[in-house]
DNA sequence: AGCACGCCGACT
DNA sequence: GTCGGCGTGCTC
């Protein structure tokens, strides 16, 4: 048999099934979705066998076709659905095959080949001249004696020099090679031991004890008691004795000790408090009625969720799953990872108990694996997590639920450069499952998709627009809070200079006299903090990037966000030598400062990257803030999403139209979401809450419609904006963005790449301006034009933005027109990154 | 991505 | 005259 296997070489060059030999030994084990070594290019490569065909059917010159090294893992880690799944978002995302394979597994299962080398046991004695040839160092052919076989990338720490003494040993055969893919993390074992096998002879034993080795009785009788086995740690700890007492008892031959396959659970000695479905009201009720109707009908069909902050939604997420449950289906829960908080967790946790795998980033390697392969092994029923949980290898899934389904973490950043949302769409067609999208305030594209506004000839993940279902009101009729929009300028004109309106300042001093509690957001973007010299403007900046350094407080390190290259602060200009160089903050330091001044003796909690980077300090912070151990949480973007705390009644924006005037056509939509949610972080319990928005342009339809909680009315306005500029939902937007170290060069290049894209659009028929009002069928090329961050890596970074509409294949026209680029010398070492539907423009 | 094979400069 | 620079090209 033949495997057809994707190896492990991010490279479009070698993005195509090899074929490998299924040695006997193997055969029935290596099936599509297994993961294998093989010999490639001269060394040893992780792959995926992604088909198996008989010999004959191979079209592979025979004496090329080497055999498969090993195996990697019992169970195949790929379904044939991900497999499947994998060719889309490669096609869809034009990205490799390996890459789509890559993101859909845990870090843990990408294996890297490791040499070893031991001395052979033979050839010293069958050939001692040769072995005298090459007189391994002093100490080395010791030590490998000693300690068998040794990790090559060790002995060459070890004896640096030896190198070639190395090489020739193993050319004659002194030395033999081994070369194996390891993994980062192995299935964790832990030692357990088993209770006496004759429990009476034990009970015997036991009474007549010689007095002195008191310890050895106690953990005997501690494992007469025990039911099974015991793991080692929890006899140590219960009975406070060490592992040289069990070993004693092992070798008297009372216990055994066996190693077993054990979780890291990441919760573990956590208990959840089960609870009950709630009543629902009577929109809830609705609602579910649909979504249930759905996941019994087992068609693919995506509903979109529009639900008002604090309506109940995940109340119906949760009676949902039960129903897929029920029907022997799975069911996966995207939240956006900030809010993937504990309390989030615990929701799910205790309704479903352990039938719930937790998948977010915090976890360690090893956590995220064994949470993996619960729902592989099929110990789990319902995933949650972040973006990438949108790949939980389950059998049958009968719903997928992407909870604020408008953030943009559901985009992913790196390629493949996919959307959880489009991706949710295509496994569902697979599964024959339900989508929801839930959201207070739906990105225009779903909105727009909902209501049939949308590129006529929908050429992404299609499975038919979803439907929208609506909650209006908040649960036990709790109203929305009031938002009063203040005018800055007045305030300015009115004599007040400091950042704080009277209107702010009122609520808050109103808050700390009754002992409530404030959330105030900074909505600032690009809120790192950065060295500027105030005498002769001198910035830090990245030598290798065209980027700001990040000033990072703790170190007093200067860093590049990009290429990682990092310095000592200056204390004086490198520039003009002057000493009045600064470290400009945050803005939240400021707003800090100026709180301080303004109520002497405020306690406030600052949430920004400064005092997040350390891993859990984001929940420690939320948590003191709950047990209201601060009157005000100050933060940028992040204290806007899914917080939920009973003493908050006012919620103030310091500015909100810092994010407004951004150049990206989404810089309306963001800032009327961040306003609409942080909104709804007030009032959200039985007592009344307020919301102050602080703005220079208060007129703007953003905040005007945030103000008076009126979705319909912004997507009404943003979309005429939309349709008149030509931008999404109107359109398709694919960048391109290519690099490389000379710039005359790059230009060249990306001027022809155009030029041929332009080319090709003309002969498909389809070129053409795409605005508003062109017609139903059209692409353009736009640019190239330098990147906003024209520089990184020491490379000069061109963009290409390609606009379309209608039934256009732009991904097959971009592929084909690359392809030359890619691989021919025209190309000329420019390297091309692919993004569809791109989220920052910036 | 690596590693090999292949043509032109600074060394024993 | 050789060692080695990294420029193309291939990997089942």
């Amino acid at each position: 048999m033949i495997a057809r296997v994707i190896v492990d070489v991010p490279s479009r060059q070698t993005d195509r099934p090899f074929d490998y030999e299924v040695p006997l030994a193997l055969e029935g084990w290596v099936e599509a979705g297994s993961r294998v070594g093989v010999p490639f290019g001269g060394r040893v490569l992780q792959g995926f066998v992604v088909g198996v065909i008989p010999s004959e059917a191979s079209e592979v010159d025979m004496s090329k076709i080497k055999p498969i090294a090993e195996l990697l893992d019992p169970l195949p880690p790929l379904r044939p659905d991900l497999i499947e799944l994998a060719s889309w978002l490669s096609v869809k995302y034009c990205c490799t095959m390996i890459a789509a394979l890559q993101a859909m597994l845990p870090a843990a299962l990408k294996g890297k080949a490791e040499r070893t080398v031991r001395l052979s046991e033979s050839f010293e004695e069958q050939e001692p001249e040769a072995a005298a040839a090459v007189l391994l160092p002093d100490g080395l052919r010791e030590w490998l004696r000693r300690s068998g076989p040794v990790k090559l990338d060790t002995l060459r720490e070890r004896f640096p020099d030896a190198g070639a003494y190395v090489k020739a040993a193993i050319r004659i055969g002194l030395l033999e090679e081994q070369v194996a893919i390891r993994d980062k993390v192995s299935i964790r074992k832990v030692q357990t031991v088993i209770p006496p096998v004759d429990r009476e002879g034990a009970a015997e034993a036991l009474a007549a004890w010689p007095a002195r080795a008191g310890k050895q009785r106690d953990v005997l009788a501690f494992m007469l008691d025990a039911e099974g086995p015991v793991p080692l740690q929890k006899l140590l700890a219960d009975t406070g004795t060490t592992g040289s007492t069990v070993k004693a008892l092992v070798d008297k031959g009372w216990l055994t000790m066996r190693e077993v396959e054990a979780s890291r659970d990441p919760y573990a000695g956590r208990t959840f408090q089960r609870t009950e479905p709630l009543p629902l009201t009577e929109g809830q009720q609705e609602v579910l009625k649909w979504i249930v109707a759905s996941i019994d009908a087992r068609e693919p069909k995506p509903y979109l969720l529009h639900g008002v902050t604090g309506s109940g939604k995940t109340e119906v997420y949760l009676q949902a799953i039960q129903r897929c449950l029920d029907q022997g289906l799975q069911a996966i829960v995207l939240v956006p990872e900030i809010s993937l908080t504990p309390q989030m967790v615990e929701r799910f946790k205790g309704r479903f108990g352990d039938a719930v795998a937790v998948l977010h980033s915090r976890l360690s390697t090893g956590e995220r694996y064994d949470e993996w392969r619960k729902i592989r092994e099929r110990r789990a029923q319902v995933a949650v997590g972040a973006r990438s949980a949108i790949f939980a290898p389950f059998e049958s899934i009968g719903l997928m639920i992407i909870d604020e389904e408008h953030e943009s973490s559901y985009k992913q950043e790196e390629s493949p450069k996919y959307h959880a949302r489009d991706v949710a769409i295509m496994r569902a067609k697979q599964h024959g499952a339900t989508v929801v999208l839930g959201s207070a305030t739906p990105s225009l594209e779903s909105f727009a998709a909902a209501t049939a506004v949308r590129p006529s000839g929908n050429n992404g993940a299609g499975g038919g627009a979803p439907l929208l279902l609506a909650m209006p009101d908040r649960v036990a009729g709790r109203p929305m809070p009031p938002v009063t929009v203040v005018d800055m300028r007045e305030e300015l004109q009115g004599g007040n200079r400091s950042m704080f309106s009277r209107t702010l300042y009122a609520g808050l001093a109103d808050r700390l006299e009754r002992g409530e509690q404030s959330v105030l957001l900074l909505n600032r973007r690009g809120y790192s903090t950065f060295v500027m010299c105030r005498s002769c403007g001198y910035t830090a900046a990245c030598p290798h990037c065209d980027i700001s350094l990040t000033y990072h407080q703790k170190t007093r390190v200067l860093r590049c966000h990009y290429c990682g290259h990092s310095e000592n602060a200056p204390s004086a200009c490198p520039s003009c030598e002057s000493e009045h160089i600064r470290f400009f903050g945050t803005g939240t330091q400021k707003v800090e400062e100026e709180l301080a001044k303004l109520f002497p003796g405020i306690r406030v909690i600052r949430m920004d990257v400064d005092t997040t980077t350390e891993k859990g300090s984001h929940e420690k912070l939320l948590k003191q803030f709950g047990e209201r151990k601060a009157d005000v949480l100050l933060g940028t973007q992040m204290v806007a999403k899914g917080l939920d705390f009973p003493y908050v009644t006012l919620v103030g924006v310091v500015a909100a139209d810092t994010s407004l005037h951004l150049p990206d056509f989404r810089s309306a939509e963001r800032t009327f979401q961040l306003l609409t949610q942080v909104a709804g972080r007030a009032g959200r319990h039985e007592l009344p809450g307020e919301v102050v928005v602080q703005s220079y342009a208060p007129e703007h339809y953003a905040i005007q419609t945030a103000q008076h909680h009126d979705y319909d009315a912004f997507v009404r306005e943003e979309l005429a904006h939309r349709r008149a500029m030509g931008y999404p939902p109107y359109c398709r937007l694919i960048l391109v963005t290519m690099s490389h170290e000379q710039l005359p060069l790059l230009t060249e290049v990306g001027d022809r790449f155009a030029q041929r894209l332009r080319d090709a659009a003309l002969a498909a028929g389809v070129y053409g301006r795409v605005d508003g009002t062109s017609g139903p069928r059209a692409l353009d090329v736009l640019g190239p034009v330098a990147s906003p961050i024209a520089r990184m890596k020491d490379r000069y970074r061109f963009q290409c933005m390609i606009k379309y509409r209608g039934n256009v294949d732009a991904t097959a026209l971009l592929r084909e027109t690359i392809r030359p680029f890619m691989e021919g010398s025209e190309g000329r070492g420019v390297q091309f990154g692919i993004d569809v539907d791109p989220h920052m423009i910036l």
